[in-house]
DNA sequence: GGCATTTGGTGCGGCATCGTACTAAATGGT
DNA sequence: ACCATTTAGTACGATGCCGCACCAAATGCC
């Protein structure tokens, strides 16, 4: 690699990192009493793609470590957002599913979140944010792939 | 904002978290023993722009509360990479210095981290990063302006 | 000058994240 | 069937991040 190129990869994790940031604790202050990101992030998923996944499905759709992931989780069966179930296929496993109040966390979130992004709209259109998806997606891919390591 | 604009904005978000989780790790991979991004931002930064700043002012540059840069800085001093001076425009207040050592630790980081991004560079050419930077910069600009606005 | 308010920095405590190590169950080779 | 290996989940401990409360110095107001 061209010694001219390092500083762009470095503008650009840094840019992502500290979008990160921000993005976090904007949505975080719409959120209530003790839930983060990570758990609403979650909860999405689960509506998004389907409930009653299993943990260490979860952590690998979040590239998160599993010992994370069950942190997150207890954290929402506490608040009554899901039900960990066993799973019927393999006893040393669980399967996550939603609760009423789970769905209801999310649809409030949502609206909030939308709410508060409704002056980010003006000055960022969703399209551009749409534009920037795939090449996003793609550094990702590539990032995960140069991954050394396991877990799992 | 229309309902169907708001999953364009999840989804980049998501996706920016964690890319900043994954470039996190990849970085941290290649600094020595104790030393995180954070500190290497700081050192980075201290470089490009100069160094003497106070603490609050990196605090505010890189946008986290002034507690953690107290931490961060003082992880620094402890490795020996910046100094701490009295301000003498201010009594209360410190100016931060780079040591011999920091900057020693800043070359190779930078050396050590250009060689792990070569085969990035063959999947993701820097072009294309270069290419994402000015619309995340915009982004970032407009999610610092929204953050102002609110209530603190 | 005297006093209230603001500002820079830090100690402390709570919480999230994650690596290590462990248990229990599934899997595969024989 | 047996046993070694792999895999799902968790307990525990270490560490980083950050809000709160505090102190000391600066600033503003009279």
């Amino acid at each position: 690699m061209d010694d001219r190129d390092a500083p762009a990869y470095f503008a650009l994790f840094n840019e992502i990192g500290i979008l990160s940031q921000l993005s976090r604790a904007a949505l975080e202050a719409r959120l209530p009493n003790g839930l983060l990101v990570t758990h609403f992030g979650v909860v999405n998923h689960l509506i998004r793609v389907k409930d009653g996944q299993t943990p260490l499905v979860l952590a690998r759709a979040f590239q998160v470590p599993k010992t994370s992931m069950t942190h997150t989780l207890a954290g929402l069966e506490r608040h009554g957002l899901v039900e960990m179930r066993p799973n019927p296929k393999d006893a040393r496993s669980k399967c996550v599913w939603l609760t009423d109040a789970g769905r209801a966390f999310r649809d409030q979130a949502v609206a909030d979140i939308s709410f508060m992004m409704a002056p980010l709209a003006e000055a960022f259109a969703p399209e551009r944010a749409a534009a920037l998806l795939p090449e996003l997606a793609a550094l990702r891919q590539v990032m995960d792939a140069a991954r050394d390591g396991e877990d799992g």
